[in-house]
DNA sequence: CAGAATCCGCCACGATACTG
DNA sequence: CAGTATCGTGGCGGATTCTG
């Protein structure tokens, strides 16, 4: 298959990984699934509660992401990557290679 | 190599393919190179000269692009895709070939 | 031809507080 | 525990004008 330019389905794909905390919930998604939000929050450091309900509910919504609610008290909400999301696995791995072999090369030069 | 979000230099990767136009620039010098500032121009229906300046200068910044400057009247710049830049291919082409096989599915069910 | 400069709207992201 | 609600901000991207 060529690099078409016109057709340019690159975009579809890079949508739905564009966010800033997108790339490392699937990560951990499919690393291992399901996660709890709780379970999330914690191996996402930094990140806030609301985002992380941003960025799920987007994932959601395009069938990356399975969301599971138990009607317990107190709550539990599992994730979950669907098979539609493991598709996106070559994606992140071949970007996964390329920071992997690339980070040592520090640009920047001339800030 | 397995995919440990911990290390995620999946970001380093995205953060050099995201900007509303890089994607199709990429695209267009990986198959062909070099190109002046108005093929690009032409090329990209849409663009405007501050964008497509911007997204190159960022490009060129990163080592990915290339760019040469003839020193002649009227003015005459080419742009080229460089060695680190192709290494990019492998990334796009994984995003190339999910689109492809994706953008029948039309999400927003629910907009 | 290949840009630089300016002005501006939008929205992604963040901090914080509150809730069933 | 797993969210909502509200407010504030930077900067990306667009439109337009000017220039060597």
């Amino acid at each position: 298959m060529e690099l078409e330019p016109d057709l340019c389905n690159v975009e579809e794909a890079l949508d739905i990984l564009v966010g800033k905390w997108k790339p490392i919930i699937l990560l951990h998604l499919l690393k291992e699934s399901p996660l709890r939000f709780s379970e999330l929050t914690r191996k996402i450091p930094g990140i806030t509660q609301k985002m992380l309900t941003k960025q799920l509910r987007e994932l959601e919504k395009e069938d990356i992401v399975h969301r599971t609610v138990y009607p317990v008290v107190p709550p539990k909400v599992e994730y979950s990557i669907t098979q539609y999301g493991e598709s996106l696995s070559p994606i992140l791995n071949a970007m996964h290679e390329w920071g992997t072999h690339h980070t040592s090369r520090q640009n920047n030069q001339s800030l």
